[in-house]
DNA sequence: AAGTCGTGGGA
DNA sequence: TTCCCAAGACT
């Protein structure tokens, strides 16, 4: 039912050497540290790895020991998190961590079902960890392992639908290497993020004797993966406003714990704006009175499904007896420290660039 | 199962 | 410009 290579021995060897001879030089294989291990996966989770790598630097720097990340407050956690999307990755990260210290006695599980318990460890993150960290002999399945093996092995079931992923699972699970998992695995992914990418280099590729989509001349045709029918994105008119008080402080609240940039901090924002003046919008939304309305900045900020079509400007206010709700004013220092999503990051590298504190 | 959750890079 | 992402997990 299910094609296997005939040659396995042979496989398992070319890949092997291939990843040992030309492997990236990359800060976490430098390490067989469990955690650091485990902090890699889940910032590469939808990440490439070159954004990830000052990421992964700070964080380790920031927060070196399981105890040191359990024990941090959550600004400080986001703060490291700044500009690397899918914030929600940091704070599973540090209630796993949690987990781990006070019910694992600090010590990473080293089992799948164990460690799959663990908040933000899925099925790819428990088997990277356990095979990287440990030597465990467990497949560890993300797009790139897809893409592989679908055009080793000629696999035409379709990688968009969930339940396809277990026939990859099983497939790895026949190949990997007992003795050197860990590298047997990264050299899947190593191929898949170098060799064997969407438009595959063949001509590099040190498995291609192996592959049967090569033999058919299909690569170009492999993975299948239907399109999903991409949702219209919502467009949104934002107005935000950067207000400052008398003492030159500035007005912000913490969003929702839950949804789109979930704790993160931002200024007063009106979403959707409509035609109204600025100063219209603040007090029939906000009951503020604004001064000194100006300009800062005009873009769009672009989510995965919709977009933010930004107008930022800066104010003062007089009166702060008036405060909208949840919101506070904080100094120069105290909102610099505070983890902003990009497009507020945007507004506020513009007001201190045009010297507007 | 399908929708949600960020961002920046490259074709 | 527009599109598709890139080492997924959660609900």
């Amino acid at each position: 039912m299910m094609q296997i290579i005939v040659k396995k021995d042979e496989f398992r060897e070319a890949l092997l050497s291939w990843y040992r001879r030309e492997k990236r030089d990359l800060p976490w294989r430098r390490t067989s540290n469990p955690y650091y291990i485990w902090v890699s996966e889940v910032m590469l989770q939808q990440t490439r790895v070159d954004t990830v790598i000052p990421y992964y630097e700070r964080f380790i720097a920031s927060f070196p020991t399981m105890e040191a990340l359990a024990g941090a407050e959550e600004n400080d956690l986001l703060k490291m998190w700044e500009g690397l999307g899918y914030y929600s990755r940091a704070r599973n990260l540090q209630a796993g961590v949690r987990e781990v210290v006070s019910d694992y006695g600090g010590e990473v599980p080293s089992n799948r079902t164990e460690i799959s318990t663990l908040k933000g460890v899925g099925p790819y993150t428990a088997g990277a960890v356990l095979s990287i960290a440990y030597g465990v002999p467990e497949h560890a399945v993300d797009g790139n392992v897809m893409r592989v093996i679908s055009r080793l092995l000629l696999i035409e079931e379709d990688i968009a639908i969930p339940r396809t992923k277990k026939i990859f699972e099983t497939v790895v699970m026949d190949l990997i290497d007992q003795e050197d998992p860990s590298s047997f695995n990264q050299g899947l992914m190593e191929l898949g993020a170098t060799i064997c990418t969407p438009k595959p280099k063949c001509l590099l590729c040190p498995v291609r004797d192996f592959c049967l989509a090569f033999q058919e001349g299909r690569q170009e045709a492999l993975p299948i993966k239907t399109k999903k029918t991409k949702m219209k994105m919502k467009i949104i008119p934002v107005a935000s406003f950067a207000i400052q008080n008398s003492e030159g402080e500035w007005l912000m609240r913490q969003r929702p714990s839950k949804g789109l940039l979930a704790s993160l901090w931002e200024f007063p924002m009106v979403e959707p704006a409509d035609d109204k003046t600025p100063q219209k919008m603040a007090h029939e939304h906000f009951g503020i009175e604004l001064v000194g309305i100006v300009d800062i900045l005009i873009f769009k900020h672009i989510f995965s499904h919709l977009t933010w079509e930004m107008k930022s400007f800066g104010a003062r206010i007089e009166k702060t007896d008036i405060i909208p709700d949840g919101y506070q004013f904080f100094s120069q220092e105290e909102v610099e420290a505070l983890p902003k999503p990009v497009p507020v990051l945007k507004i506020w590298d513009e007001i201190k660039r045009g010297g507007l504190k």
